[in-house]
DNA sequence: GTTTATCATCACAAAATGTAATCAATTTTT
DNA sequence: AAAAATTGATTACATTTTGTGATGATAAAC
């Protein structure tokens, strides 16, 4: 009986034309792979491959093995999807988003595993590229994202947005372009790009000045507002996060003339079936957005 | 991914009904059948089987399981044969058959497996029920009987036929039936059922008259000529294995006047597709009966 | 010509698989 | 009813398979 694993590490390569990366898309070593091809050769007692150097291109046993076979594996996915029994709160769901929304959203989702123990959350937090690729990765099965995907495995659909919001200490002085500037910028990873967006549409004189003065900077999304309510400095920052800082008497929020906003993309994997876990948390993400 | 080994060991269960009958089909023990189908319940985290005392019927899941599982083995053995490289005498056939005309088969194969030194033969000789089991244990390829197969698994078609003669020492008396009561019998496994049908259509006392007494028995067919020789008695033997005695000189074969032979059927597996080396093979048993 | 990238091979640790022995239950026989 | 025989589940264990890391060889890139 043709070993269905090795079978996949074939088809894979085949499409990939390439060991290591086979290797990579499939999380085992390269060895794994050549060595699944060899022995599906010794199976066989057929060459599949004809090696070419590095390159290899496919004999006929191998282009009948990849065409057939990836059809089975297909079929023997889909089985397994109709079989298994499926709840729709049981199991563990992979979210990766960027961290503004997700200060949002874990909490909310924490509620909603309250609600089912059986239901496990793994939550991640990354950039915007960094949720791609782990959708396509296979290493989450929900993604959000405030751009819309580049590679075709990724499907998104806007199902949201979150404002930008000028934040500054309590105590602040005017609001004037010129105070802005002498109380300083609180920077995060976003920081640049989130900043441009909103001060560019609201202080004409943002495009013609001097870069901002940075006066502090965090990579945790729920501390850039310590420094601001401080008073060490202002930052713009999407409206989530703004929500939960634990202290609000302690900063101020401005709304602006120009609102200035990031769309939200909901991303998963294109094609492949989506378990009924995955289904019900991508319903209760877009209630909650 | 499922493992086609379970499945088909799931599936095999649901055909027979039976755990033990299931283990002797695929040729492993009752425990390994047991575990296999657990292990499938396990793995799809949903029950296959619901038990009953010693009975079971099918959940759902069973049933697609089942279906959908059966379809999917399939096309992984076709896609196996199709790609295995098939080579025409090369590889290992198993054939059996009954003792008479396997002593003329084995050494025209032996013949042929000389010519093509890749080819390996398994030859064994049995009873025509022990071939037909064989060939439905998958146990053998090829299979040779002297009545038609009754399991509904094993094909069956005639293609010859072999004499039944009646042999006595060279320097035996008349033909008489009382100088062959006289003489005595050499029995074979076959011995009492070749001996009713050749002197029954050519001794008009035979059916009457006591029953023969044996001076004799061997089980291996070479040797039962040998007491023959020697004048200890005769014999009735199909026409091949007849030819394939050593010393021809010593013995008399006779043409008696009612001719009679049995027919002979080549059998193998219906359904499950042959390899061509099993292919050449029976093409070449055709031409030597 | 040197460096880098890629694939094959090998040795070994970890995981899986299959079996025999045993147990528990059900069915059949006496 | 009691005894015997079947049948499937479970367990412990030996064997086999599998995947990895290390190493080496060869082709591509610089």
């Amino acid at each position: 009986m043709i070993n269905p694993i090795w079978l996949r590490s074939f088809c894979t390569l085949v499409e990939l034309g390439h060991f290591t990366r086979t290797a990579e898309r499939l999380h085992m070593t390269q060895s794994g792979v050549s060595q699944h091809v060899r022995k599906l050769e010794e199976q066989l007692d057929t060459q599949l491959l004809v090696r070419e150097g590095k390159q290899f291109s496919l004999t006929d046993a191998g282009q009948t093995l990849y065409q057939q076979g990836g059809g089975i594996l297909q079929a023997l996915q889909q089985l397994q999807q109709a079989v298994r029994q499926d709840p729709p709160f049981a199991g563990v769901v992979r979210v990766t988003s960027p961290g503004s929304m997700g200060l949002k959203l874990y909490a909310d989702l924490l509620d909603l595993q309250q609600q089912h123990p059986q239901l496990v959350l793994d939550y991640r937090f990354t950039s915007n590229s960094g949720v791609e690729q782990a959708i396509a990765q296979l290493d989450s099965d929900i993604g959000l994202m405030t751009r819309q995907p580049t590679l075709s495995e990724v499907h998104s659909h806007k199902v949201g947005q979150e404002s930008l919001l000028l934040v500054t200490p309590v105590q602040s002085p005017s609001l004037t372009w010129a105070s802005l500037t002498q109380l300083g910028f609180i920077d995060h990873p976003d920081g640049a790009h989130h900043a441009s967006l909103l001060l560019g549409a609201n202080y004409p004189e943002f495009e013609y000045s001097e870069p901002l003065s940075t006066r502090g900077f965090s990579n945790q999304i729920s501390q850039i507002l310590e420094p601001v309510s401080r008073g060490l400095g202002f930052t713009v920052l999407p409206a989530y996060a703004v929500d939960a800082f634990t202290r609000p008497e302690l900063i101020k929020v401005h709304a602006l003339s120009v609102p200035v906003s990031e769309p939200i993309y909901l991303c998963y994997r294109r094609k492949s079936a989506l378990p009924q876990r995955v289904l019900s948390v991508i319903d209760v993400i877009k209630t909650l957005l």
